[in-house]
DNA sequence: TCTAATCTTGACAAAATTAGTAGGGTATTA
DNA sequence: TAATACCCTACTAATTTTGTCAAGATTAGA
């Protein structure tokens, strides 16, 4: 499995800010219960995602959560990335060496893997995603 | 992380009987030792890759594994997902419903993800991975 | 035939990671 | 000033990964 529930919650909880980007903090608990995100799990995601930048709080009253740039300016791979480190096909690629001598070859192929999902996740940004639903609603209707 | 060691230690091993494809079999300790694997477990691997119809075995005195089939008719993704099952980038598109609503766009980034990661897995062939192999020793010599 | 080499099988255990709980603390604002 | 809502840290439960172990079956070769 590439992700966690950590990088789904939070790419979900994400796009849930990016719908209402402009309209004002969201709370914790609404977006908890809609996509049904233990409150104090999703706590801890979108605390991760505000030090790394990409939501701002406001607390208190009438408080929440919101996004700390537009969506356009947001990746995919940077929540990912946030939440579940850097997104890799094989502990092999982490380490300098494999232990395995030249002749090791797997390596590629796990490269080539990886070249392509960071590809599509470092080039999908969340005002893409939101075109997509819209999208898909309009089919729908 | 997309793959365990389970991946990764199974493919090693298809990859040494490719390089040994039709020299006779060769025996899980040399392997084991070569890469650094842990006997009894890569016994595990090797014995479902032998279910799945990869590999056979010979057993006794002067027994071993070897590839059931040519190189170039075994793919990186056989042996992958004998071994780990479905190569899936999420847990929300194994079930039918990701339990969340129609607005569930999420989904479409790790379908994409999905089916870039088949695609390579899919078309490279344990033969490819030989011929990769010699080049990059020809290049270094 | 005996023996050592080799695969076979299934149960068990340790370690690591993921997923979540719990609870007190702090800032804000109606 | 009290309710609301974020902040933070420690702890626990569940699951998955990564092995270990032991008894057995099969075969080649002396």
């Amino acid at each position: 499995m590439l992700l966690s529930t950590k990088g789904r919650y939070g790419l979900k909880a994400s796009l849930e800010l990016a719908f209402f980007y402009g309209k004002g903090p969201l709370n914790l608990k609404s977006i908890s219960e809609k996509y049904s995100i233990p409150e104090s799990y999703l706590e801890q995601l979108l605390s991760k995602l505000k030090k790394s930048g990409y939501i701002d709080t406001i607390r208190g009253k009438q408080g929440g959560y919101l996004l700390a740039k537009e969506p356009k300016d947001i990746t995919v791979g940077m929540i990912l990335r946030a939440l579940e480190g850097d997104i890799t096909s094989s502990d092999c690629l982490k380490n300098d060496n494999c232990g395995a001598e030249n002749t090791c070859v797997t390596r590629l192929v796990f490269e080539d893997i990886e070249k392509s999902i960071n590809n599509i996740i470092d080039n999908t940004t969340l005002e893409d995603m939101i075109h997509k639903r819209n999208q898909i609603y309009k089919e729908a209707h």
